[in-house]
RNA sequence: GCCCAGAUAGCUCAGUUGGUAGAGCAGGGGACUGAAAAUCCCCGUGUCGGUGGUUCGAAUCCGCCUCUGGGCA
């Protein structure tokens, strides 16, 4: 599937974007035209950013690696915290990096939403400080969801009606863009989206495997991750959290797994449980994946 | 062989004194503007094990049968 980009540049550049929701083979499908196209693999996926998990979250192994540049995979720590924005600009400079090297820059990953910035932009946003955002989410937790909705509707009654009460994380957002900068969330995202990068041009492969055959595949990989050591990467990283050389709410901890893997490693459930909670955390998540890819996409602007 | 307890949605189970059944999980659909592997919304007809009976009416009461646990021999 193929959608063409509009910049209007003389000579758009192309860049590849191969996604689809996990275990569907998109790494394997990169890395095969990477090798015919000299090509210079870039992650899209929000977990493989990081160090510290990287069975668990799928990283590619060190032989891919070998076999053509790869970048983006692990280079955050796992203390750091990063963003469709962030992403975005780290995305950009490898693209023209890759692209003034002579080398086609190929975009692999499943985070829809990460791609979305990137062909698509955002609206302009305002910088919301650590302090604010801590401030809201405080809060939030002190007041419970009904009261919190209240307060976010009574101040942006917009915002309030659009998102449920129970949508903690947008109704905490909308309330800090709000405090730091005096305009609705609303308002600004009426303003333009930043758009499509110049000079770019975006060609998009959406690797969509039967549902059947997807969830097979899943099974087997976690399999495979049980054998290779995933536990040991999984101890290592929950003693970590424990010594607190990172916050109890580090963004790996949302690695699909962890959680009942942990919950293993305590004695709280049994190995074969662990394993089946996990795989069907993996489940759910390709299917919420492949909801963001089936709408038809136009591109904003 | 006898006694007891079960048998209801894919799974685990509710079901008040009889009025043709509903939760959690799983599963499906959807949303998504700087946390996105996040966060959130919507979706529940199934020979109520089988069969005969009581009754205007049975998942519910009674008989028999089948199966599954547990106990006694």
């Amino acid at each position: 599937m193929k959608k063409p980009d509009h910049s209007g540049a003389e000579h758009p550049r192309r860049v590849l974007i191969i996604a689809g929701p996990t275990a569907s083979g998109k790494s394997a499908r990169a890395l095969e035209i990477a090798s015919r196209e000299n090509g210079i693999i870039i992650n899209a996926d929000s977990m493989q950013i990081y160090n510290g998990l990287p069975v668990l979250t799928a990283q590619p192994s060190a032989r891919d690696r070998a076999a053509c540049p790869h970048r983006l995979y692990g280079i955050l720590d796992p203390g750091d915290r990063c963003s469709a924005a962030m992403w975005r600009d780290m995305a950009l400079s490898e693209i023209y990096a890759a692209l003034d090297a002579g080398q086609t820059p190929i975009i692999c990953g499943g985070t829809g939403f990460y791609i979305q910035a990137l062909t698509e932009g955002f609206s302009p946003m305002p910088d919301v400080s650590p302090e604010v955002r801590t401030r809201v989410q405080d809060l939030q937790a002190a007041m419970g969801n009904p009261a919190f909705h209240a307060l976010v509707s009574s101040r942006d009654p917009d915002s309030g009606a659009r998102l449920h009460e129970n949508d903690t994380q947008r109704l905490c957002r909308a309330l800090e863009v709000l405090e730091a900068s005096g305009q609705s969330i609303g308002w600004w995202q009426a303003q333009p989206r930043t758009g499509a990068p110049a000079g770019l041009r975006f060609e998009t492969e959406i690797v969509m495997p039967l549902r059947t055959e997807l969830y097979a595949r899943i099974n087997i990989r976690f399999d495979a991750m049980m054998e290779s050591g995933v536990l040991d990467e999984v101890r290592a990283f929950s003693m970590a959290i424990l010594r607190r050389d990172y916050p109890e709410d580090a963004p790996l901890v949302h690695a699909l797994g962890y959680v009942p893997l942990c919950a293993y490693l305590r004695g709280d459930l049994s190995r074969e449980d662990a394993v089946v909670q996990a795989k069907t955390e993996t489940r759910q998540y390709a299917k919420r994946q492949m909801t963001w890819w089936r709408r038809s996409r136009d591109p904003v602007h």
